[in-house]
DNA sequence: AACTTTGCCAACCGCCACATT
DNA sequence: AAATGTGGCGGTTGGCAAAGT
């Protein structure tokens, strides 16, 4: 409120990150994790505000994130959950463990709604006045959201009242956040809140020791694998954990990321959660509001599941809805 | 080859919610 | 209770590269 932008603030420095910047920031969250942001900058002498920092830690240099091309299987991800939560993409960024919200949200605006667009005008051709189809689009979209927002309404309520806690910690699932729904049957990616292939850092730093050329921020110098891999190496457990729940074979590089401590023991740190793992923790106690969301699952995560994604497409909100209460 | 257009994506910006003072 | 600080989210933009002319 009332409050600058971090960026306005003299000698902060804007623009793409160098391997510098981001072999200091790596080395620094490895060695800390991530979360404290204000101390980023402070501790490091980066001269980034501490958003810049999280930003370029949850974008980009975040171990786990997977690059490239999207599959067939994610973008038909994006789209129905797209069309179920609308622009949430945090939230769907927590069904795309590997992907970034920055990143869907980008497919989706360079490809995916062009895509849609095209399709629609396709379809709709002599079918059905436009205006028609964009209000009830429009309609359906507010309807989702409400419906969205009563599941959290009732999962904060029941989360209230209930006697036994559940065994979580609640500040990984950001509970204020009202744009948040929370997924009864999110597949269980609790274990490994954050995904690890640490394959991004590497290509960084191998490149960048490799090569001193560093004209692209992005992808022209890459971290010794080595020095970023120690100490976030490998949990299989948690590995198997998060196979067992994401059909995308791209998934199967996941492993937790723990954060470890200057004194070698490992952080569990849990602001780190909240965009990959936003929904992981949560648990929903009430069986009547999984119906939809259970359907959902199993579309999402079951490519042949045909019949599925067809119930979830047909499900009036009315119905689905009116079982909440 | 030079110039223009288009597409992509990392980063910025503004806003919000919550925590703290 | 109000002000301030922090982290997070979503929309937008600027710069670069590829494609087109």
């Amino acid at each position: 409120m009332g409050r600058p932008p971090c960026f306005d603030k003299i000698g902060i420095k804007k623009g793409p990150w160098t391997p510098e910047e981001d072999i200091t920031l790596v080395s620094y969250i490895q060695e800390h994790g991530p979360g404290n942001w204000r101390s980023v900058p402070i501790n490091t002498g980066l001269m980034r505000c501490s958003k810049s920092c999280r930003l370029r830690w949850t974008n980009y240099l975040r171990p786990g994130i997977k690059r490239g091309n999207f599959t067939d299987h994610e973008e038909k991800m994006i789209i129905h959950l797209q069309a179920l939560l609308g622009n949430r993409w945090a939230a769907i960024a927590s069904y795309l463990p590997q992907r970034t919200d920055n990143d869907i949200k980008n497919f989706w605006n360079t490809h995916l709604k062009k895509k849609l667009n095209k399709q629609q005008t396709g379809t709709e051709e002599g079918l059905e006045k436009e205006g028609h189809s964009k209000s009830s689009h429009e309609k359906g979209q507010w309807e989702r959201r409400l419906q969205t927002d009563i599941q959290m309404a009732k999962q904060a309520l029941s989360d209230a009242l209930s006697l036994q806690k559940p065994n979580h910690i609640l500040p990984d699932t950001n509970p204020s956040d009202s744009h948040h729904l929370t997924f009864d049957t999110k597949p269980n990616h609790a274990s490994s809140p954050y995904a690890s292939s640490c394959e991004n850092i590497a290509r960084l730093l191998e490149n960048w020791t490799k090569s001193p050329k560093l004209t692209d921020t992005n992808s022209g110098y890459s971290f010794n694998n080595n020095m970023v891999t120690t100490g976030s190496s490998s949990s299989e457990g948690a590995l198997s954990t998060t196979n067992a729940c994401t059909p995308d074979h791209g998934f199967d590089s996941l492993m937790t990321f723990n954060s470890f401590k200057s004194d070698g023991s490992v952080e569990e740190n849990n602001n780190f959660t909240t965009r990959v793992g936003l929904f992981q923790d949560e648990r929903r106690p009430n069986l009547e509001t999984q119906v939809p969301l259970t359907l959902l699952e199993k579309w999402l995560f079951d490519d042949g599941a045909v019949q599925c994604h067809e119930d979830l497409m047909n499900m009036s909100l009315e119905e689905s809805t009116a079982s909440l209460f």
